[in-house]
DNA sequence: AAGTGGTCTAGACCACGAC
DNA sequence: TCGTGGTCTAGACCACTTA
């Protein structure tokens, strides 16, 4: 069981209990190993230990009460987890218990609009990576995505893009750029006849319109993304623990 | 500058912090000091300066870079900035540039339906408090929430009840119940009349809806809330933060 | 009283960025 | 090369729960 090197220790940690929570090995509800017990069991210092287990109670997975001992959250199984999923459609998707897929629909380059060119920091008529794609669940549309990415930062050709990847993959792949943080804004709309003919026919009167824009460490904005999100069919839902 | 009892040396610490950030005196975009000067400024080892900076760092509100330094996220601060404001709606208008103010409509005992009785692990037609408040944003309402919660609970008569307080300080003040963490379904829906005639005239055909179920670290469920959000009027808005 | 998580310290070494 | 943040250790003491 003990650690070795190839990430960092506490990842490997974290990726061990992750796993043991997923497959059962400590079943909802039940009380995992202590601090020191685990900390001996991988070989790692109790502080490795804790700092692992922080990062898993703010996500709700586990409960810690002092002087008792730390909890899987039987009720986090079901919910779709993190925070994190709000970004990655493709977790959200199967944490819905469906088959994710994701069709590119298109991939081409254009001039920025005026609108985006300020949320990206560039010239007006600058050229744009623009793609517009699907991201299905169990076959069914769930969420059109349209997502810009200032063409300066591509440094591979338009054709060699893959737009099965997510956003995040893409902006390391084919630019070479880390997301740090990201800006989200969640308003509802009336769904419109377009939206209607690319979500199908499941869609009720009403969307969920997810507005991103993500940034570099350099505070650099990267890209913008508008999705439009079929809340009939999947549940957008998100879980927070305090302290 | 030296750090005292009361709290914990971690929080002291990051309500300094925060404030300095707050204030200006870390302006946005500049570099504030390194995680060896706060150490040695406030008197605390470097570890504990770095779990008030990891903190600061998953909301977005600070930048940190390896080799470099620690930066004030300058595009926080237009943002609702962290994931605590989708359950504090008074922080949230605020946060949205506006005066907050809390109406109870309110405040009575009912018997619980099937599906609150279920939510809640309690038997249908055990009593519940229901509350009806309205948020305003400079005057304007904006959310209209309704929160359930078991009357086995309460430990004060139903009239000491104060409705302008958070639904966390209700459950902490008349329950001596703490929320551990939440689960919240973010839905898209049209606007009905009843709404229309509670949140007025600048809503718009559509709302949020925020369906949050609380639970304590015991994972017993406290308290429920349906919370209808005027988003043409409030920006519903997330910032989070990697690694 | 024993065991748990909560807090904190003092120090070590590494990877990275800027100079 | 130097200073920064990133990682990790070994140990201490406290607060709390449980029995």
């Amino acid at each position: 069981m003990r650690v070795v090197q190839p990430k960092s220790v506490a990842d490997q940690v974290e990726e061990i209990l992750r796993g043991k929570i997923r497959d059962g090995t400590y079943p909802a509800g039940s009380r995992i190993p202590s601090e020191s017990e685990l900390s001996e069991g991988f070989g790692v210092s109790r502080a490795t230990v804790r700092t692992v287990l922080a990062k898993l109670a703010v996500n709700g997975m586990i409960l810690r009460k002092q002087g008792d001992g730390t909890y899987v959250n039987p009720r986090i199984r079901v919910a779709s987890a993190n925070f994190g999923s709000l970004w990655d459609f493709v977790t959200l998707i199967e944490s819905n218990g469906y088959k994710p897929a994701i069709d590119a629909l298109s991939i081409e380059l254009r001039a920025a609009s005026e609108k985006e060119a300020g949320a990206l920091a560039i010239e007006p008529q600058e050229n744009l990576l623009s793609m517009t794609r699907l991201f299905r669940a169990d076959e069914q549309p769930v969420i059109l995505a349209k997502n810009v990415i200032p063409a300066s930062f591509l440094c591979v050709p338009l054709g060699d893009i893959d737009g099965h990847l997510p956003i995040r993959d893409i902006l390391y792949k084919y630019c070479r750029q880390e997301i740090a943080f990201a800006i989200t804004d969640i308003r509802s709309m009336l769904t419109g006849p377009e939206l209607k003919s690319a979500l199908g026919d499941t869609l009720g009167d009403t969307v969920l319109e997810l507005q991103l824009a993500f940034y570099s460490r350099d505070n650099l904005p990267l890209a913008l993304g508008v999705n439009y999100f079929n809340d009939a069919t999947l549940r957008l839902c998100l879980a927070q623990a305090w302290s």
